[in-house]
DNA sequence: GTCTATATATGGATAGAC
DNA sequence: GTCTATCCATATATAGAC
């Protein structure tokens, strides 16, 4: 891995691991072993390159998700293997973590990474949850944007849960509490 | 309001809109209108009076979720007052913020009013929804814990995608998405 | 491309006068 | 209780040598 690319890969840790306020230059030139002038001449400052590190921190998520949800079987099938999906819950969302970090928000460029992620999430699980009503796997009654919005927050808060208490437990009891919910949207015979 | 009131207040401000890391003693002073020898005269340190906020805030949460909980109504009819309660999505909740916070989490006096507020949380409205099944407007194989888990996790990524989007209406859909789900375990004629 | 030197501001606090 | 002075480390770079 070159330089550059170390630089990357360390600030993504760092910004997954401390937030954009809490993740210094010298902290990322120490964990990637790349010097003060090395990693000025590759980025103009700390802005540019954590725009490159959200930006692959998003692209990840994205791809992970898509991965879980294009998989397959039935709809509620594929939704419960996204949310069952293994992750380090003490962690924490990569991405959704930035929504904390003021100095991210109020910058439209380093915002834009994750505003494009929860946009894409939220729309593909509306869609699929859409396609599973008008299959008639799903109640005709169910909102897919509701829904999916519901799901989505379920994981972010999950992460929340398991950091909150300590234990990893936490998240998985709150997505089997709302995978238990989804099942009585399954209609019986289909 | 005094000037040791006035510091408290301030710092559980700016904890909540730029967290722990993100806050400084000049940050606090300003806001607070307090000089620098007035604030170390007294608080020890930035966590000694961050710990005196982050306590207040851990309370306030409390009492507001109390109040919602503890209204007339029937089970789910409290639950979706707690959900619908009037907030403040774009800013967060105060509370679970400084669950990213690197830290308040490494530290355990910090983190312990945190830790407390979710298990008290988490408590109080599993044991609500255990009574609704005992008395019988809840399906009996509803899981109090693990819906629980469900609902508390659906409010704090509510937040996470109000933020994201950059609209409130991120949160109350994630909401009026879980309602949805927990009407079809109220039982039809109770 | 990488290194070292240098620079200004801020973070976080202590000391002692009033 | 509050104010001012002072302190050392870190944050965030820029400049220029190699």
């Amino acid at each position: 891995m070159d330089t550059r690319e170390r630089l990357i890969e360390s600030t993504r840790e760092l910004l997954w691991e401390r937030g954009y306020v809490g993740t210094s230059p010298k902290a990322i030139q120490q964990r990637s072993g790349a010097g003060q002038g090395s990693m000025y001449h590759h980025f103009h400052g700390k802005p540019d390159l954590a725009l490159a590190a959200i930006t692959r921190n998003a692209e990840e998520m994205r791809e992970r998700a898509r991965a879980a949800l294009d998989g397959p079987g039935t709809v509620a099938g594929r939704v419960a293997a996204y949310l069952r999906r293994e992750r380090d819950a003490l962690k924490g969302c990569p991405v959704g973590r930035l929504t904390q970090d003021p100095d991210v928000m109020a910058d439209p460029e380093l915002r834009g990474p994750i505003e494009e992620t929860f946009a894409w999430l939220t729309g593909t699980l509306t869609a699929l949850l859409a396609r599973g009503r008008a299959d008639g796997e799903l109640r005709p009654d169910l909102d897919p944007g509701a829904t999916a919005a519901a799901l989505v927050a379920v994981v972010q808060g999950g992460y929340v849960l398991a950091r909150a208490t300590g234990s990893p437990d936490a998240y998985a009891q709150a997505v089997e509490g709302a995978l238990a919910l989804i099942r009585f949207q399954e209609k019986e015979n289909h």
